[in-house]
DNA sequence: CTTGACCTTAACGTAACGTAAATGTTTATA
DNA sequence: TATAAACATTTACGTTACGTTAAGGTCAAG
């Protein structure tokens, strides 16, 4: 089977701009040039479109789907991993703009017309809330209670699946660890994927990620007696056990 | 107070860049410039400036925020609707795209390995949904209980605030509905409002919005005895009068 | 008088195409 | 077979909200 631009395009239901330019960034080549210059696609290129169309369903950038489908070394799946880790912080970031959408359009609504100072006082807010979030460790080194608090923030504005879905994670997360706890090493492949869900976990949790934070909050389940009484409650030295994996897991250990 | 562009940048929070590139397209221009040509801003310029950091918090573009803030009849509530509804669509392809990576994970997790068939499957799939959606209203014509089936689905990945946030929509709008109907004249100001109600509830339940499904959808409240049953409760006519109200809402009724 | 901090304009880069514009090729039909 | 319709090509600007050089003036401090 061979394919024009148009039947390719029909096909897959891409514009015909789109295989040109795929071609263009060298995505996606035709298979040959016929002698009046038009591009003649195969069956692997065929194949190609769909695998492309796969991961940019996926949200996927080309620059990216090039590196994934053209290296078969490439790891896709700790690259799909951090896409969707992108994907939930967008989508936290989302369910904040939505929020004080509603809230301006509520006020409104009641003719309470917000006032411009108190209008930018909202938006320094969130400006705060969001370096908070970034520079979480050390803030929440002074004031650990407000981290938690923040961190149930979060849940607010988590729907019923994703709230399935941590609960899953957890389970998994300590399955995994416990196994990984008979061992005894942080650093072996179990304690590691331990951390690794642990991380998808918080991820959901904060709606962000970073190393530092993950670090720091396995340090508080260690030193905050709450925490390590949950953590512990199967196998004492649980708590630090995550801790270590972590540790390592995020480089801040060797 | 008068501000250069770094201070003014610094004060909230923005790039010089950005304060030049407001001056450039003419939403921020400096109350004077100086001597040296360099951009002088006043009060007014910083109210103006906390104003445009408001509205594009809310992921308003900046096309948009001018629009807003230049044009005092300008309606700024029928505009900050419709861009929640851009929002709430957005936020629904996310969770698909979510669900989507988590699915891929997990079979690759399974070493399940999905063939590329399979994924482009599953990728035809999203795109006939797409038009299904779009073309709902034909479709719904032939398919009823397919359409109640699908407009379901849109609930698997609401979170329990939107949910609330629906609920309360639905309320507002009978309560709305039921003070239109005793003036009896589906154009006045009330039951328009409940027709606008309608469509706010209508955008979450569906994840989407258009004039059609919505006076299609009414019209099915009025022809399907169950949806029937369940507006008339409180007062016979009621569905009536509701998709009266949308028809002349939604323009497609004069 | 120099240094450094600040200011200016100009202009390219970004992601993934949509949309002309100008023009050549193939196919269907009268 | 002439011609129109459908399809192909390349080129290039537009989109959004700035980031980022580049090349060069201004101003206060030491």
């Amino acid at each position: 089977m061979e394919y024009t631009v148009h039947k390719l395009g029909k096909m897959a239901g891409v514009s015909t701009r789109t295989l040109r330019y795929y071609d263009e960034i060298g995505i996606l080549k035709p298979a040959r040039i016929n002698s009046s210059g038009y591009r003649i696609y195969g069956r692997a290129e065929v194949d190609r479109l769909q695998q492309i169309l796969f991961y940019k369903e996926l949200g996927v950038g080309l620059e990216d789907i090039k590196a994934i489908i053209d290296d078969p070394a490439f790891d896709a799946e700790t690259a799909l991993r951090e896409h969707l880790e992108k994907l939930l912080h967008k989508k936290a970031q989302l369910e904040i703009l939505i929020d004080n959408v509603r809230k301006t359009l509520a006020s409104r609504e009641g003719r309470i017309t917000m006032s411009d100072q108190e209008k930018f006082a909202g938006f320094k807010e969130k400006l705060i809330a969001e370096n908070e979030q970034k520079y979480g460790k050390e803030a929440r080194e002074k004031y650990g209670e407000e981290a938690v608090e923040r961190s149930n923030q979060a849940f607010k504005n988590m729907s019923q699946a994703d709230y399935a879905k941590m609960q899953e994670l957890e389970v998994e997360m300590r399955k995994v660890l416990a196994e990984a706890m008979t061992s005894g090493d942080p650093a072996g492949p179990l304690a590691q994927k331990a951390a690794a869900l642990h991380k998808e976990w918080l991820t959901m949790a904060w709606g962000q990620y970073n190393k530092e934070a993950h670090a720091g909050l396995t340090q508080l389940y260690v030193d905050d007696e709450r925490f390590t009484a949950y953590y512990d409650r199967e196998q004492p030295g649980t708590a630090a056990f995550l801790r270590d994996a972590v540790q390592i897991y995020t480089g801040m250990k060797k």
